[in-house]
DNA sequence: CAAAATTGTATTGTGCACAATGTATATTTG
DNA sequence: CAAATATACATTGTGCACAATACAATTTTG
């Protein structure tokens, strides 16, 4: 019978390389912007809705206040996103893109395009590896 | 024509997501072997072969030194691991199992069934994804 | 309405990841 | 063989991740 501790029978462990060598495939285009992959992610988020709560970008991103806070407070520092607390609910720590926030989603336009070429997968593979991963993600 | 920039039309994101869900699925097994997921891979690793460099463990987990060191320290100071340099090239640090990083294996061997389960992959969804995954890899 | 429970965010502490740099040991070259 | 280069690992610094805890603002309950 096969021995399921080996290395090469794990499946977590290939997702786990690839998610960090896709990090490492937009370091590169993200430099030229000074932005990191958690911080990239941010951005597409708030391009989407140019306000949200911190709440609202930890459940879309599945990242909770530990990790939000700093990395917010880093793009506050950049002068791409404002904090300002709701008055409606001031437990609410509203995020906000500034104009030069909104500027930057010209610059990313062809990152996702530079990023399918260099991984060199096709369209069908592509969906299939997202189906996958979402039909696990949804639970 | 559909906007690349969307998160729902990332292919990198639910990747990363699932990474760190992978993870979170990993803790409570590994805990009660008071282990972290990158320290169960390299002891995955050393579980196949007792004695190995430190290069070694990083090219197999795609690891440098900067991930390394610190972890390889830990698993010292749990008795897990020795740490020797080589007496034939005094660059080289030999890492080798010990008797209780060799009885760990016995312990861990309940774990792959248990995350395939918690998955609710199919096996073919499993080679697919690996497949296409170690497709990019392998470059 | 006051006490209890909940919610939203911040803080602290530990452990990766990785670029950049440092350093000692080996190897290669002229 | 000496100088240049390469190799193997360690260190430093920054930025995630996340559990655990704290805390203030809100909501729910008795």
């Amino acid at each position: 019978m096969e021995d399921l501790l080996k290395l090469e029978h794990q499946v977590c462990f290939p997702v786990y390389a690839f998610s960090r060598e896709i990090t490492s495939l937009y370091r590169p285009l993200l430099d030229e912007m000074d932005l990191t992959y958690p911080q990239y992610l941010v951005m597409l988020v708030l391009w989407e809705e140019k306000e949200q709560t911190v709440n609202q970008l930890g459940e879309k991103l599945h990242l909770d206040s530990g990790t939000l806070t700093p990395l917010l407070k880093r793009l506050v520092l950049k002068g791409l996103v404002g904090r300002i607390r709701s008055k409606i609910d001031e437990r609410v720590v509203l995020i906000s893109l500034t104009e030069l926030g909104v500027g930057m989603r010209a610059k990313a336009q062809c990152i996702p395009g530079k990023i399918m070429e260099t991984m060199g997968l096709s369209i069908d593979e592509l969906l299939v590896l997202k189906g996958i991963i979402n039909k696990v993600l949804a639970k």
